[in-house]
DNA sequence: TCTGGGGTCCTAGGACCC
DNA sequence: TCTGGGGTCCTAGGACCC
């Protein structure tokens, strides 16, 4: 059996950890850029705001109904979240991160009379520990134990088996088809045309046309339905095959000084999550965009390739800006920027250059080496690339007035309580 | 006025190989 | 009229996830 640990509404709830003064009280917080409503806690969802709704809309709503509205506050998520998986790995070692707030468990070790007893007692020490409500779906695969963890929102408990119950396929005739775990709108919308409606009819539905018009993706969730394990198991995440920074810009920016400094700051973010992961890119991709709700909306893209693969900061700042020149035409507003690597691969294996070695240089590798460890141990930029500007000084960084502090991470901003 | 930021996997079609 | 059989690599774009 598989299970589905699911934070309740994760980035709400860690805001509540610190302060048990919003427990049963509407929260949201907000995506960067203090732009879109990203996560909504119980109270917020009763009040009919949507998921994703930019800011302004709900406004009125917020104000009138008391509700507390943080900006979002990633070192605070990212560290609950690893406590979290820590405590989810002392119950079940084999345990698979899936995102930010779900971990897939294998409960294949355990008896299946055994497994609502387990996930009550991971349920209550997840709370206990970490202070996370979570709810727990169980069944024979992925995507069933996706549509149980659903249904564990609503159930009492907090926990759903599916496997357990007498009829499965009419607990499955109650789930929308665009419910289903890799069923989209575009999918759904295809399903339907052809009276496929719950997972139920999905379930049962003729593997030839799943085949020819979802694609091997959709025949997978098919066989999932019917109890068939498709989707592997990683306890250890592969290292990531693009990593991507990309922002909206806090003011419009029209210069290519100011443009490049931005895309200097984000290549340089970029890299360090390269290095943090001993990978290696000779493709770099700058981005630049004026805003999307425009009619002339702009989207400049361009992509250098580099002699030989490499992590180091100068040498991909340089690629970004070289793109960033190609893709820049003046007179536009811009509002969004992006730096993205591709063809990502391991330190260890390194192509050198044919003619001359221009392969990651010994002494520029140590250096960076010895920059990431000397932030990492201040916690916050000690040394950076000038072409960056000084970090939490530049101008065009979007403001994020209501994040809470960054209690469990940084020295400056941990709770103090008064006797 | 104000509208997020990451990712993965797959397909189709072109160009090429023997 | 009939026109082989197997591959690879690349790019662009689509669809999905949280």
């Amino acid at each position: 059996m598989i299970a589905l640990v699911d934070c309740d509404s994760f980035y709400a709830s860690c805001e509540r950890i610190f302060r048990p003064d919003l427990e049963g009280k509407p929260v949201v917080v907000l995506s960067n850029n203090d732009g879109c409503v990203i996560a909504r806690s119980r109270e917020a969802k009763a009040l009919g705001i949507p998921m994703g709704v930019p800011y302004f809309k709900v406004r009125e709503t917020i104000a009138k109904n008391d509700v507390a509205v943080f900006s979002s506050n990633y070192a605070l998520y990212q560290d609950i979240s690893s406590r979290v998986l820590e405590t989810i790995r002392h119950f079940c070692p084999e345990a698979e991160p899936y995102s930010i707030d779900e971990s897939f468990l294998v409960l294949d070790s355990l008896k299946s009379s055994d497994e609502i007893a387990f996930a009550k007692r991971l349920r209550r020490s997840i709370k206990r520990f970490v202070g996370i409500p979570v709810s727990i779906g169980i069944g024979q695969t992925k995507t069933l134990a996706k549509i149980a963890t659903k249904l564990a929102k609503e159930a009492k408990e907090g926990i759903y088996d599916i496997a357990a119950q007498k009829d499965p396929d009419s607990v499955l005739a109650g789930i929308d088809v665009e419910d289903v775990w890799g069923i989209g709108r575009r999918q759904s919308k295809k399903l339907r045309a052809i009276r496929i409606r719950t997972a139920c009819d999905l379930k049962y539905a003729e593997e030839g046309w799943i085949k020819k018009h979802l694609s091997v993706v959709g025949l997978k969730t098919v066989y999932e339905l019917r109890g068939l394990r498709c989707f592997g198991f990683r306890e250890v995440p592969d290292n990531r095959k693009s990593i991507c920074v990309s922002r909206s810009l806090g003011v419009y920016l029209t210069s290519y000084d100011e443009l490049s400094q931005a895309v200097a700051f984000y290549a340089s973010l970029a890299s360090e999550k390269l290095r943090a992961q001993r990978s290696l890119t000779d493709t770099v991709t700058t981005y630049i965009a004026t805003s999307f709700h425009t009619d002339d909306f702009y989207w400049g893209t361009r992509t250098i390739r580099l002699e030989t693969p490499k992590n180091d900061t100068p040498s991909l700042v340089k690629a970004a800006l070289e793109g960033l020149k190609l893709a820049y035409i003046e007179g536009k507003k811009y509002k969004r920027v992006g730096v993205l690597f591709t063809e990502i691969t391991p330190y260890e294996v390194q192509q050198r250059g044919l003619f001359c070695d221009t392969g990651q240089s010994v002494k520029l590798n140590a250096l960076m080496h010895i920059i990431d460890k000397i932030n990492f141990e201040a916690n916050k930029p000690m040394i950076w690339l000038a072409a960056g500007g000084k970090p939490n000084s530049q101008k065009w960084v979007a403001s994020a007035s209501m994040r809470s502090p960054r209690y469990t991470s940084y020295w400056d901003e941990i709770p103090l309580v008064k006797v």
